[in-house]
DNA sequence: TATGAATGAGTATTCATTCAT
DNA sequence: CATGAATGAATACTCATTCAT
């Protein structure tokens, strides 16, 4: 079999998997049943894959490797760091809604195994993580963020409010739209919550000190 | 057998349940793990729980309704919209760091089965989130939080970023101290992000508008 | 407790397990469920009884044991052999009439175990068939029954044709009066079917010999 | 896989449960022994059954069937009632002769669960009993069997008569002579008792009624 | 390569029985 | 005597994985 057959197979596995894993969750998906919907036989899922957890692996490492690509190439065209932000939360956001089943994938199935979770997603995970600190420690060294929270901490933050967000929708069975206009109010806060006071103007509620 | 003795052998269970939840995860874990953890014999926990699945979503209720009765309970005390919200966010990472198996297990193993989180976790879900959205709405009556952003969307981002440090925290095995020094920083991001800006400067660099 | 008492308990207890048994089955029934019946705890249960197997056997023990004093009583008033037959058949018939459930637990449970088949019912069971086997010997010496059949196998039959008529009357759900006319067609058999004919008349229709 | 080869296996399987629920009845019976005593792996029973009771009920409609069309068969041959009588004694008894296992496992445990009973067995069984009370009725129009006796009463008296030789005989691990020699009587008893007496002489003892 | 029949390890749950109160 | 909470052995059934075809 040619390799461009070969791998159009995998891919329809895979496809099958999501869509499998996304209505039953990865535990209580069957292989059987990824390989009805992919149209094989049982064993041939092993022909492709080692076992089930690899299913489960390839599609997390396809997808968090595509959107890191997206994010690098897209980000690399802007400069203004707030803007690269932007960029980012709709390139999350914006394959989260055009793959609906991939993010109830990624977003929930990802966390059904320690294991799994530990030892194969913090890697790949720390790859777009770091893209995110990338462009936050640019922003402070440029002056532009202020520079009293960690840009790992804010790249944590902002990735878990972005999933936060996608599980309510996912949950929710809400509109696209509702999850574009969710896009708006979680860049805003992130931006402006990152951003550098153009001028700390006296506040006086904050006199009262912090608890 | 008296009352109380049950509710006493019955928390022990649970005790048992989250170390061991937290340890090996909910699909991988077994009941007789859990009995012999908890010094019972297998029979015993079905007196007292009704399977296994009952025994995660008992985990899960018990504590979020003990955060968010605690969250009642100090933002009462409080009267700045801010300062309440950076109260919440102590107190769902305090919990956390206090009780770092049952973050795991609340965090992680939360999301283990599609079926489980649709249908019970979210309506208990929601109260915690709509006590967060309280809290935006109430100061954006009051002129101290920006009005263009949907207190729901900032409740599920909100807990969706202290969800996310959580997760790499626990994922990390970082030191109880990196917690805190994130919360320092997530608090920022989040009240400096929804705070309305004390005066609007004109700002240039938006001029460029949206890509 | 006098001992009184202790019997009227033990009673109250098989009463509870009949009406169990009869609904469920042996295998089926639990000891709590008779135990609930029975208003007493689990374990009380184990002071009057050595087992749930117990409880069947001492169930077919009274019942049968009851059946054949009462059998014994019943045709020594009698002389006719003939006559006495009849009086078995209405004698076991009007047992499991008036005890629909006791028929059901003799005649169906009796045989749910092999082993509580071939080791408890066997014996007590035998004292029945000699009851008939005994009226029928004495049927043949006397010249009214016919010689060429054992009174062994005639028992057997007998008792079979009567748990049959019992069986399809227990698993019919019909009436009590349907089982009272089977006893009048059963006894119409039996009986003819052993009687020494009065005038054997040359009879042609075996001339062709046996299949 | 050929479809014989699937047949052949899915008779392997029967054949071994006929074996080891007669040895030990059908509820101690374990499925594990089952495939052992067939050669295949625990899994493979259930590719051939449902479950459990699924075995049991095949191994019924499967022998009950085989009987049926046997008795439909060799009947079909003989013109005179009261010989197609004593042919379905001869192939029930003979059925049962041949086939001790079977024998006690449709004696026997066919009674070990009501459930089973009054869904499955009833409908199958009343195909029996329907063929002798067809051919009851036959001689009753012909004037060779009495007319007093309802023919559904007299086949299940027979069918109950030919079951209990069987228990006994079964239980009591006598040689199939022993049960040739039953035939014998229990014929001779069922087809007297329901044949219409050539000449029938003045009966006295009748004159004193019933008791 | 592809198949799918066969495998058999693995586990939640039940329930007869016990025994401390 | 009576209770019923606790026990823990025991088992049908599933399903990821293999391998002969």
């Amino acid at each position: 079999m040619r390799l461009v057959d070969r791998a159009k197979k995998r891919q329809r596995i895979l496809k099958a998997a999501v869509r499998v894993f996304a209505r039953h969750g990865f535990y209580v998906s069957r292989v059987s049943q990824i390989a009805q919907a992919a149209g094989v036989a049982d064993g041939t899922i092993y022909l492709y894959f080692r076992n089930k957890d690899d299913i489960l692996i390839s599609i997390f490492e396809d997808r968090i490797d595509a959107l890191c690509d997206l994010v690098e190439k897209e980000t690399a065209k802007l400069d203004d760091p707030a803007r690269r932000l932007r960029r980012v939360v709709d390139l999350q956001l914006g394959t989260v809604r055009k793959h609906r089943d991939l993010a109830e994938v990624v977003s929930i199935n990802l966390r059904q195994s320690n294991r799994f979770l530990k030892q194969y997603a913090a890697p790949k995970f720390n790859r777009y993580l770091d893209l995110i600190a990338g462009i936050v420690a640019d922003g402070q060294r440029r002056g532009v963020f202020r520079s009293d929270v960690s840009p790992r901490v804010f790249a944590c933050a902002m990735f878990g409010a972005l999933d936060g967000l996608t599980l309510t929708w996912v949950i929710g069975k809400s509109a696209p739209e509702r999850l574009a206009r969710a896009a708006e109010g979680a860049a805003t806060i992130l931006i402006e919550g990152i951003r550098k006071r153009p001028a700390p103007a006296p506040r006086r509620e904050r006199k009262g000190g912090r608890t």
